[in-house]
DNA sequence: CTCGTAAGTTCCTTTTTAGAACCTAAGGAG
DNA sequence: CTCCTTAGGTTCTAAAAAGGAACTTACGAG
């Protein structure tokens, strides 16, 4: 199978992967939540090659989670931002921060990120509830359903 | 930057990437947690290359994100399951689930994979909660604090 | 006129991936 | 015994993607 024709699976893992999945998206969204927005930024900061930056950016825009805001007219400059659809993208970085901090520190050599919850003032760990019974959500737990009276 | 690099990183994110960050290592781990053990069942069912699955399913050995069991004993086969690492993947997967319903559908061509919580019995959609105040998490509310002291 | 800056683009090399064929070790049918 | 099947890979070649460095364009400052 190419890797284009992921995005076309009926899986919503599979589709967000054709968009997310490779070495450097999700890096680029990481920047881009902590307000990293111009093209020499992100160059600098990832050390990314400049041409698969360009190539990565255009493809965020172009399926809506980034998006080009012009900062300067002359010369025209821009600048990329989170959609909508971007910033629904944290819990997924979230999540890739509690894991590797939890499972990817073998020698103990890296200090652990850890994420202060501004409004309570607490270091937090993030839990994955159900919104329906406020339980935690763990695999074995949960049954997919494929709900073919939803689609439009 | 090469690739292998960033597993070196103190950022968990890019530690977490320079794992699951391709193609094909997220959509293995789905499949392992819709109970596919199996290579030549994750090669039927992912269309991946046998060479590619190889070397990824190896990773992820290395990595411990999943261990081989032997199933047989003559000739020896051997399974791959998920590793206490592996199974606290289970958010990643979720959360990619759910951006990939609400988001990528732009057609309205896709039925949303609904997942129902059982021990409650509805249809869920999960959210990020803070593990000491209990509410939603918003990017916008979290710092993040590098903990040296916490270094060993 | 030259320098600097932001945002790319071009060119060339190296690395990965795709796709198909082949290998190995054991078990069973004829 | 010989052939076929199964599971789990490995090998080969061609195509695609990524890396690295230099070049471009459009302006403004000195």
């Amino acid at each position: 199978m190419k890797w284009h024709e992921l995005g076309d699976m009926s899986c919503p893992v599979a589709r967000s992967l054709a968009i997310l999945g490779d070495r450097w998206t999700l890096l680029i969204i990481r920047n881009a939540f902590m307000r990293t927005r111009r093209f020499e930024d992100f160059q600098k900061q990832l050390g990314i090659t400049r041409h698969l930056l360009s190539d990565r950016l255009s493809r965020l825009v172009d399926k809506n989670v980034l998006k080009k805001v012009m900062y300067q007219d002359s010369p025209k400059r821009y600048e990329y931002r989170l959609t909508e659809a971007g910033l629904a993208l944290y819990p997924v970085i979230l999540v890739l921060t509690q894991w590797g901090n939890t499972w990817l520190d073998e020698n103990g050599k890296h200090p652990p990120l850890e994420l202060v919850h501004k409004p309570c003032g607490h270091k937090t760990d993030s839990q994955l509830r159900c919104s329906e019974c406020g339980e935690a959500l763990h695999a074995k737990d949960m049954m997919p359903v494929v709900d073919t009276a939803a689609q439009r």
